[in-house]
DNA sequence: CACCTTAGAATGTATAGACATATGGCGCAA
DNA sequence: TTGCGCCATATGTCTATACATTCTAAGGTG
């Protein structure tokens, strides 16, 4: 693959960068050294540094020059994966069974609640899902019929409804958090493990320009499942 | 905050992907009558463009035309914060406790240690973090000496080795895996928590250009500790 | 010596044009 | 009818230039 010159620019100053050549706080030339280096226009040379400083690997001060920014472990790159592609990729047969599909108000006082349903009603849905017919995960999701009223009528049964909605009501924002907590009695059992067995517990909120969507908790079986996130110069 | 010509071109289309206006699939107008539209040259438009495809929003074809990407609720973005910050923020008085400090070689037949050591030894450093004294993590790191030869002289007394790392090995690449285990019993005395109780296990590994500089597992107290991700067209 | 002004330096934004390259559809020929 | 080739289309890249904006530092003034 033959780059092009601003994706050479910007390798080029990357890699400096990550191999430490070039330390944080450090200047970068200035674009018209640059343009001597590379031999072209300046135009180009600002495409590269762009990219950088989209990218958060530079600073950019209009009038005092460019420099390494500061490294922030934090803010790496979370794979949040479909689960039926992502169990299927590790070769296993993925399965999703409906538990519970109950259409209902929200529960009074329950803010969170309430404020997923804007006034109207929720669609509850539970389920499970599993790999090689081994439960992987308890599925509880509430999904706003004021957001979506299509899935009303959505066939539910062989897909999971997050999958669902992903096709469905595309480009929505979320917030996920993640955290670990024992397994109750309902999700022992649903997940044929002991109470109090380690699950990791991913709750999404979805929403689209502040209209809730749906709101979702996944007990995931804790030794059978992990995240993966990522920081660095690997673009996929 | 007045915007630039091209980051008005880029929120115009991002809303009105964000809102559902344009679909997944759906074609946007080519360059050419978005000049019309906003009476610019096609480089302006272009910038706007391509920034909205560098964040995965479009995609571009050459010959075809730019299209509505799909969306992909994984990739999001995850916030792993520096313990200590993260804990004074919340107002909580951050501490940490070393445990232990020994330089070892890799253990025989562990072959991600000796990929770690490079053929030379390995700083373990085990500690404690806490938040208003209470135990919040207990961290098993190992450092590889090869990489990083200045560690064996800081003082990692008061600084946990993950800040005097990010401070002192800039700028590495990562791979963090989450999961949720039991608290074995060495963990459960130091969380001064009973045996099983679950544990967010963050392992991360850090590299610089191939170069590994260290592997960590930090076992969070599953009740006191979650992570966040976020996804969505609001930047920092 | 302290403070203010100012000139230069560096990036931010935008224009207009040129050529390169991949795509997809249309028309022609076998 | 089918298949091939060509061409219009649309994006990718790059140039050269212009002016705006912001920061820094030098130099002059009180």
């Amino acid at each position: 693959m033959t780059l092009s010159l601003h994706e050479r620019i910007r390798t080029d100053i990357e890699s400096a960068i990550l191999s430490g050549k070039l330390a944080p706080e450090d200047r970068l030339p200035v674009e018209h050294e640059l343009m001597q280096t590379y031999q072209c226009s300046r135009m180009t040379v600002n495409k590269a540094l762009s990219a950088l400083a989209a990218a958060g690997l530079i600073e950019r001060r209009k009038g005092a020059g460019s420099f390494v920014g500061r490294p922030h472990a934090h803010s790496m790159i979370l794979d949040v994966p479909d689960l039926p592609v992502e169990v299927a990729k590790r070769g296993h047969v993925y399965g999703y069974q409906p538990l519970v599909r109950k259409l209902r108000a929200a529960a009074r006082g329950n803010a969170e609640e309430e404020l997923l349903a804007g006034g109207r009603r929720l669609l509850q849905l539970d389920g499970l899902h599993s790999a090689d017919g081994a439960p992987l995960a308890v599925e509880r999701r509430l999904v706003s019929l004021a957001a979506v009223p299509a899935i009303a009528d959505a066939d539910l049964e062989k897909e999971p409804p997050g999958t669902w909605l992903l096709r469905h009501v595309p480009w929505t924002e979320a917030e996920t958090r993640i955290s670990a907590v024992p397994a109750d009695a309902e999700i022992a059992r649903l997940l044929k493990t002991p109470v109090g067995t380690a699950c990791l517990l991913v709750e999404r909120q979805t929403w689209r320009s502040s209209e809730r969507i749906t709101a979702v908790r996944q007990y995931f079986l804790g030794t059978a499942y992990h995240l993966v996130a990522r920081f660095g110069s690997t673009r996929p």
